[in-house]
DNA sequence: CGCTTGTAGGCAAGACCTCTAACTAGAATG
DNA sequence: CATTCTAGTTAGAGGTCTTGCCTACAAGCG
C-alpha cells in the first residue's frame, strides 16, 4: 500500500501550487488570468498561490505587461519562476567530457565539451569542464552519463571481468558534490540513451542494444529503463551466444575469436570489424543475444545503436529473421543519445525539486 | 508527468473515507474511536466519513458493542466492511482447476478444486468450478493464474513454437465475465509465483527460475514483475545456452538431447529427469540461463522453484558457482506460489475497487 | 473628447472540510 | 449514588475553493 497522504487543507494548497509551477514550466511567462486558464483553477486561487510562490522565490513578475499586440483590456502582468537553479548534466565518455546546465524550461543555458586523451585524464578534467559550465549558478542537482558500468547503489563506475574499461575507475558522485546542492544521479550511457530513444519513441517496452567499442544493452519495460539489483543490468559481453564454430561462447568471446579487438584492450577494433569478412558469424552472435531479450524480456522492437550497429543493421534484420521468435529490429533514431536521455532526466528531477521546494515552506 | 488531480473539497474528503475504509479492511471491526487513533483523523472527521460510507453500504455497524472486558465507559459500535463483494482467484493447471473467492480482509471464503485428465476438458470444467466457487456473492473482480504464456493484452493463452501446451488454447475472459462485474486479469502462474515471492521476502531485483514440465521464468525488476510486451517475457525455452557437447542449443533442445521429453509431447519427463546421468549436462544448460539473466536482468537472487527446481539446486549452484558474474541462487520459500501470487493480487485490486467505488457516489 | 468594449485582477459571499475543545451519553466501580 | 472513564456529538474557528460581481485600464470609434 503506497503512503496515502493525510488530508488537510495544507494538502489542497500544495497541489495548487503544484499546477502554478508546472503552467510556468511548461509556458514560460504567463499573467495571472492566463495561469487560471490553463491550470483550470479559479482566478482568486491562482492569485493566492502566485502570492505565496512569489513570496519564497519561485515565482517572479517578470517586469513585462501584456499590452503589445493582444488589443484592448487592461495591462497584465506576466508571471514566470524565480531564480530557481539549474540541473548539471555531464556525460563522461572514453573520448572526452561535456558539461551543460539545463534550466527548469528545459533550455540548455551553457555547454562545454573538453576533449581529453585517455581514462587517466577525467579525474581532472571533469571538475574544469564543471565549474565552467556552471559559471556560479546555483546548481540544485546532476546527472551524470558515463560509458561504462555503474553501480546503482554508490554510483560509482565499476569494471566487469573482460569487458572494455573506457572511462575507469571514478566516483562522480563525489568529483560533483562541491558544485551543488542535491542529489547526483549517475548512470550508463546506455540506459541513458534507452530513455531518450523511450520519450521519443513512446514504446514503453523495447530493447536498446549498444554496438561500439564496448557491447551494451539497455532494457525498458512498463516505460522505465531497467537496471536491476546493481546497476549492471544489460552488461552483455558474458551472454552466451553462438560462437564462430557453432559452439556456446561468451559473446565478447566471438570478437576475440574473429580477432576483432584492440591490441592490449578488450575494447572492439570497430575499423576492422566493418572491412571483416565475418559480418555474418558475428550477425549470427548477435542473432543470440536478440534471442535472449526477446525470451527474457519480450520486447516489442530491438533498437540498435552505437558506432557500428546501424552498419550492420541488415546483417542483423536478416539473422533475427532466422529465428524461432520473430522480432522487430530498427535503427536508434535519436542524435546524442546519452546526452538527450540524461538531460531530459534532469530536467525533470529540477522540476520535481522545485515543486518539493514549494512544498517546505 | 502524472496526472495530479485538481485540488478540492472533494479531493480531501475522499481521502478521509480512504482512510477509514483502508484501516477497515486491515483490523475488520473498529470503533469510530479506534478508527480515529488508527487513521491519525479527528474524531468528528472519522464520524462523518463512516457516515457517508455507511450510506452507501461500503461500511456497515456489526450490531457488535464494546464492554466486554474493556472495563468502564460508554459502550461503542464496531464497524466493518459492508456486504462488499469478493474477488474470484482461479488457477488453472494441467491437472486441474481451482476456483476461490477471497474477501477484502484477505480471508479465502470458499475453494473448489476440479481435477481434470486433460488440457480438453479445462472449457468445461472451469465455468463449473467458478460458479460453485461464487455461490451468488457479488464478485468484482477475477484474478487467473495459468501455467501457459498469456497475451497481455488479451488474456488469452497461447502457445508458443516447440513449447509445452500444458493447458491448451482458452480464453479465461470470456469464460468468467459472465460471473463478475469488473475485469478479469489473467497471468502466467509464473508471473505470480514471482510476485508471491516478492511479496514473501521484500526483494526488489530477482529472477523465479521455474522448472517442471514446463520450463518459464519470471523478472521481478524494482519491486514489479515485468511482463514484456505482449507478456511473453520469461518464455525461456528458447533461450541458446551450452549443449550436451558445448554446441549453442535452445535451451529446450537439451532436454530433447538428452531423450528426456515425454513422448508425443514437448513437456519435460520429470521422472527420468531425477534419475538421469546427465544431470550435469542439465545444470550447465541452466547455468547458462542463468548467465543470460545476471546479465540482462541483474537480479540480487535467482530463486528456483518448479517440480524439480530445488532437487537439482545443489547442482545448479555448482554450476553457477563457476561462471564470471557471481549470484546468489536460492530455492522458493513460498509454498502454492501461483495460487498465493494470484490471491494476493486479487486482494489488492479488490481493495482498489472498493476504494474506488467510495469516490464514485 | 467622451463613450463603448474587452481584458486583468481583486473582493465578497458561500459552500465545504478538518481540527480543537467542550459537552453529552452511558456503563462499570466502589 | 457519586465517581470515573470511554464513545460519540456539537460548536466554533481556521482554511481553501468556487462563483459572481466589481474596479482598473487601454484601445477604438463617433
Amino acid at each position: 500500500m503506497r503512503g496515502v497522504p493525510k488530508p488537510s487543507q495544507e494538502l489542497l494548497r500544495s497541489i495548487s501550487d503544484e499546477h502554478v509551477l508546472r503552467a510556468l514550466m511548461a509556458h514560460r511567462r504567463l499573467t495571472r488570468a492566463e495561469l487560471a486558464v490553463v491550470t483550470g483553477l479559479s482566478k482568486p486561487t491562482v492569485g493566492e498561490s502566485v502570492r505565496r510562490l512569489e513570496e519564497v522565490g519561485l515565482v517572479a513578475d517578470t517586469g513585462e505587461r501584456t499590452p503589445g499586440g493582444r488589443g484592448k483590456g487592461r495591462v497584465g502582468s506576466f508571471y514566470s519562476l524565480g531564480d530557481v537553479g539549474v540541473a548539471l548534466v555531464v556525460t563522461i565518455a572514453h573520448d572526452g567530457v561535456t558539461a551543460s546546465c539545463v534550466d527548469a524550461y528545459g533550455d540548455s543555458v551553457s555547454r562545454v565539451h573538453s576533449p581529453i586523451g585517455g581514462p587517466a585524464e577525467v579525474a581532472s578534467v571533469l571538475p574544469i569542464a564543471a565549474v565552467e559550465a556552471v559559471a556560479g549558478q546555483h546548481v540544485r542537482l546532476a546527472v551524470v552519463s558515463a560509458a561504462d558500468p555503474v553501480d546503482r547503489h554508490t554510483g560509482r563506475l565499476v569494471q566487469l571481468p573482460d569487458s572494455p574499461f573506457l572511462v575507469g575507475a571514478l566516483d562522480p558522485v563525489e568529483v560533483l558534490r562541491p558544485f551543488l546542492s542535491g542529489p547526483v544521479i549517475v548512470d550508463n550511457d546506455v540506459n541513458w540513451a534507452a530513455q531518450a530513444e523511450q520519450a521519443s519513441t513512446g514504446v514503453s517496452d523495447f530493447a536498446y542494444l549498444y554496438l561500439g567499442e564496448g557491447l551494451g544493452c539497455a532494457i525498458v519495460s512498463d516505460g522505465e529503463v531497467r537496471r536491476g539489483h546493481s546497476g549492471l543490468a544489460g552488461e552483455i559481453s558474458h551472454l552466451i551466444t553462438v560462437g564462430p564454430s557453432g559452439a556456446a561462447v561468451p559473446f565478447i568471446e566471438v570478437f576475440g575469436a574473429l580477432g576483432l579487438r584492440q591490441p592490449e584492450s578488450t575494447a572492439i577494433d570497430v575499423a576492422r570489424l566493418l572491412e571483416s569478412p565475418d559480418l555474418d558469424v558475428v550477425a549470427r552472435a548477435i542473432g543470440g543475444v536478440v534471442t535472449a531479450l526477446v525470451t527474457l524480456a519480450d520486447p516489442e522492437v530491438v533498437v540498435v545503436g552505437g558506432t557500428w550497429g546501424s552498419a550492420v543493421l541488415d546483417a542483423i534484420t536478416a539473422a533475427c529473421d532466422r529465428l524461432p521468435r520473430h522480432v522487430v529490429v530498427a535503427a536508434a533514431s535519436v542524435s546524442s543519445p546519452s546526452f538527450a536521455g540524461a538531460q531530459a532526466h534532469a530536467l525533470e528531477q529540477l522540476r520535481n525539486a522545485l515543486i518539493e521546494a514549494s512544498r517546505q515552506r
